[in-house]
DNA sequence: TCAATCTCCAAACGTCTGGTTGGATTTGAT
DNA sequence: ATCAAATCCAACCAGACGTTTGGAGATTGA
């Protein structure tokens, strides 16, 4: 009758969302199955059940913590500007989702393998012409270039708060966002025929 | 007097040789203690005798291979190519030394706290110093941005390869090395004081 | 209602892990 | 030769690990 069934899709998520907590948190050789089940609040079963593995789930988790990565970041406007205006949106979003940093970086680290690369690529393609749009002056390479110098700082920023301890003291977030910014409009800026380029 | 009974030097540094490698390869987690004996060629039991652990080897190793990091990178002439040229010098030691990159993350990602961390900061002030030295108009916490802002784009380059592949397709050392050099002198350029910036 | 099906769970399994131990073997000094 | 220290080695340990299993309870269709 009316009454629902097992709320299977329900068990999948609360897997998912913990998995994701627990690799952000200690990377795939470190994350432990068992605490998994325990913040999931469902058995170690389920895991094999559903996903098949520990290897499973970790893909699974990557997923779809990567793959929508930048797809609620436009860019807005067009110009230098336009640019470090998508650099500091891309530093709140790291800082407010820090396991999407974290996750990439254990994948680069552990894994080796990039999973879903051919979404990801495409994606990433698709914000290089958004790129390009703002600033027309811009080589392909050299927006892409900006949009991996973008990337990077600010998931290092995020996880790796070793070496801004060590080089600057405290942690600033303000401050550190700041910077980004002034980098991405200053690399912006730097295109063929609003100043000399290098070979 | 002379020769010694047993060479127990070389037997640590064996042993350490071994870690970094195993631990830069694997991070703490993921790093065996067999695996460590086995390419050291040292019994595993020599690590418990001269280290006391896998927690403290990791820290020996991590010391030991990041202490050195900045040193025998000097800044030489002044100005913002004296920057940039420290920028591509330190991008090709992260390049021919992995290690060092890949330790720095695996610490921030595992461990959480920084190991000498007093006699990093030092060093790191040292640099600091030096980049003020080569650019009077840079104001201390730019300075420190700078810095940051170098390392943290070399480390990311060998450390997290799917970044960049998944942007930029195959990864291409020279024309990473190019964009960072390029965006370390327009940091440098970017000065107050420096009010227009012939290139 | 009955039986089939699905979800969940507790317990168990086999393996691997970091770590320990005791003794055999090597080495240089005396 | 003898001694002591350094090394190797094989076995062992207890705990943790990922994974599997057997069945209990819930749900559904007839």
């Amino acid at each position: 009758m009316g009454s629902m069934a097992w709320d299977t899709d329900a068990t999948r998520e609360k897997l998912l969302d913990a998995a994701i907590t627990e690799f952000s948190d200690r990377g795939f050789s470190g994350a432990r199955i068992h605490q998994i089940s325990r913040i999931s609040g469902c058995n170690r079963e389920r895991i094999y059940f559903y996903f098949g593995g520990k290897a499973e789930l970790f893909e699974a988790a990557l997923t779809r913590e990567l793959v929508t990565a930048l797809d609620d970041l436009p860019i807005v406007g067009s110009g230098p500007v336009a640019i470090a205006d998508f650099a500091g949106r891309y530093f709140d979003l790291s800082r407010s989702r820090p396991s999407l940093a974290r996750l990439t970086f254990w994948e680069g680290l552990e894994q080796g393998h990039p999973v879903g690369a051919e979404t990801r690529a495409l994606r990433a393609a698709n914000k290089v012409s958004e790129i390009r749009g703002a600033l027309p002056a811009l080589s392909e390479a050299a927006a892409e270039d900006l949009l991996l110098t973008i990337v990077t700082l600010c998931h290092a920023w995020v996880s790796s708060p070793n070496v801004p301890l060590v080089i600057t003291g405290t942690p600033d977030d303000e401050r550190r966002r700041a910077s980004i910014i002034r980098t991405s409009e200053l690399l912006a800026r730097d295109a063929p025929g609003m100043a000399s380029q290098p070979s």
